[in-house]
DNA sequence: TTACATACCGAACGCTCGTTACGTACGTGA
DNA sequence: TCACGTACGTAACGAGCGTTCGGTATGTAA
């Protein structure tokens, strides 16, 4: 009964990639129907075919940039504990041009997240699970000695992520100041700096 | 020649309060003329009086936000030092509903920085002043002894800076899972994490 | 009084937005 | 062949946006 059964998904999928180059450029303020068409060369009916609402496409959206920070070509995970941990950290950062734009359309987000009470619990959710994403490695890390017995691992994921983000967003605001060997130092000053303390007191 | 001198910077006043509540409400993405003017009750041409565009008025919402973030009640600042640099760190949590809102409009002000270039370098600008206004506590610091004498400050700047900021955002999307005295507790974490290292390498 | 600038209101303009309605081309199933 | 559902394009709608404009009231300066 499909007619043309065009491949539907392959649709979707053109779409995705304009709508990640809108955000890319332009951030969550600058994604419209009609920036979307235009950058595809295809009509705004077009887009309500495949998304019956911009709600639709914000939604795909967030769930492309969830799939795009999984999916992103992961550099090799040398061992178990902090060294691990490095390097999902490093992973995280705006270390390519790829990764800039990952994090730009992240940070662009958490406007429309901070307004809108249903992308909120998402994206609280979103850091829960990051959060203990990291666990198991500092978990080996202190099994391995790296961190002391008494560390408060969930305090140290807290800390571990803010440090990034946080680095994230000065990065964006200054590539000048913060290139790659930069941030990579600034991950690791933090990472030696947990490693070598005898005491993360309470 | 001035009929009624009327406090024309007092109506500027009464403006910034009004935008102050947009914000803190529905973040840079929901702040309309009419959405300030019907918080002041007021008409959009009582705005367009004191604020020729609309660019004037979110450039003076960005002054205020920077001005409300220099001018809010500052904790007494015990000592010098890295008491003193948690002092200002903390200062810069959203550990009270006035700082919550204060940085809720710092978040949300990332997307239209990012895609303004103006902005951009504005906020570019607002965070080397931040990591300057932490350097001399850094310095005082290490002269204390309180940080090795290898210590890379611009680095610590850097990182503290993150820490602060990657908490911050957290904890605005989590509040419950991140009450006071737990952003209290992870900054102090960092801080105790860099004070009894003894080797913050290259 | 006249002249004039300020302080505002209310309505409207032109534009862009998300969304909808309508039309057409096309490939399939009967 | 004919009916039908899919895959679009084109055009328009209504709402909301920033901005402009004309009008009115008011208070000072001359």
């Amino acid at each position: 009964m499909p007619p043309a059964p065009g491949d539907r998904d392959a649709r979707r999928e053109d779409v995705s990639q304009a709508v990640w180059r809108i955000l890319a450029g332009k951030g969550f303020g600058g994604l419209t129907l009609r920036a979307v068409a235009a950058e595809m060369g295809v009509s705004t009916g077009m887009l309500m075919h495949y998304f019956p609402t911009k709600r639709d496409l914000v939604g795909h959206a967030l769930h492309l940039l969830e799939e795009h920070t999984a999916a992103r070509p992961r550099r090799h995970r040398p061992a178990e504990g902090l060294a691990a941990l490095r390097a999902v950290l490093l992973d995280i950062l705006p270390l390519t041009p790829d990764g800039t734009a990952r994090n730009r359309i992240w940070v662009s987000s958490w406007d429309l997240a901070l307004a809108d009470d249903g992308l909120h619990a998402d994206q609280a959710g979103r850091y829960a699970r990051m959060r203990s994403a990291i666990r198991p490695h500092l978990e080996a890390a202190r099994r391995q000695g790296e961190l002391p017995a008494s560390a408060d691992l969930d305090r140290l994921a807290a800390d571990a992520i803010a440090v990034t983000h946080g680095l994230v967003v000065q990065a964006l605001f200054d590539p000048g100041r913060f290139p790659p060997d930069v941030q990579t130092a600034t991950l690791d000053a933090f990472l030696a700096s947990i490693a070598t303390t005898g005491d993360l007191r309470d």
